[in-house]
DNA sequence: CCCACAATTAAACATTTGCTTAATCGTTTA
DNA sequence: TAAACGATTAAGCAAATGTTTAATTGTGGG
């Protein structure tokens, strides 16, 4: 009666079970990527700011307008996505464009609303 | 000289594309449940929890050996994912067991994976 | 060379988040 | 019904996050 008793100290628990999800998961590394990708949408003014960009490059201060917000705030999000490779940018004069870095992005924020969506709550 | 210098005191901003930026945004409150749903896969343990439900269900406890991890904190990211739909729930006696709601989060995950497989940085 | 302006970075602050410990709830069983 | 145990909730705290203001960098024009 002691085969797995680490927390739970019922026979009701399935090593077998607990085993295999261990062992499918993805190393740590992975995981930390993943959920800093993640949370760069988890944020509903990061979110603005992709879909503003997601037909048309904008640049800063045009962000600033679009989302009323100030541009050192709209620059911090920006690079926070740009170092996740979320998003492009191209220098024109002092204006500095951004853009959606490619269709993965376009689709995670896809797939994101059709969920919204669909769900009956 | 004074269209629109609301931020931008420059000619070079493109009002239209402001203009149309703006007003091709969902509302806020679509976006704010839609950050929150992002939000929840943007951590690393939840991410663990949705990928080790994602293909058998497992209890609470389970899932702390699963992730090393308490049965408060684990039960506390449950609620949490199962507030916003991503997780069903299936009482047997005294256990509690989670399983992956629908589709479109296997889907979600999937896309997010691809994304960071298919990045060259 | 200096000024203007867009953008970025830095520093400071308030808020949020994730985890811990402790207490409570719900179900089963003795 | 009382004890055992899995799960949830509550309270407290350390760490991370988002925004503001101020300072700095980079580019173009006078």
């Amino acid at each position: 009666m002691s085969e797995d008793k680490d927390i739970c100290q019922e026979y009701s628990v399935n090593p077998e079970a607990v085993a295999a999800a261990k062992g499918a998961l993805p190393d740590a590394a992975t995981l930390e990527e993943l959920s800093r990708m993640f949370a760069a949408f988890g944020d509903a003014n990061r979110l603005r700011i992709m879909l503003s960009i997601s037909e048309r490059e904008l640049c800063v201060c045009e962000l600033g307008e679009v989302l009323e917000m100030s541009t050192p705030a709209v620059s911090h999000h920006l690079r926070r996505l740009k170092d996740l490779g979320l998003v492009r940018t191209r220098r024109e004069g002092k204006l500095v464009y951004y853009s959606l870095d490619d269709e993965h992005v376009r689709e995670i924020l896809a797939v994101g609303r059709e969920h919204l969506a669909h769900r009956q709550i």
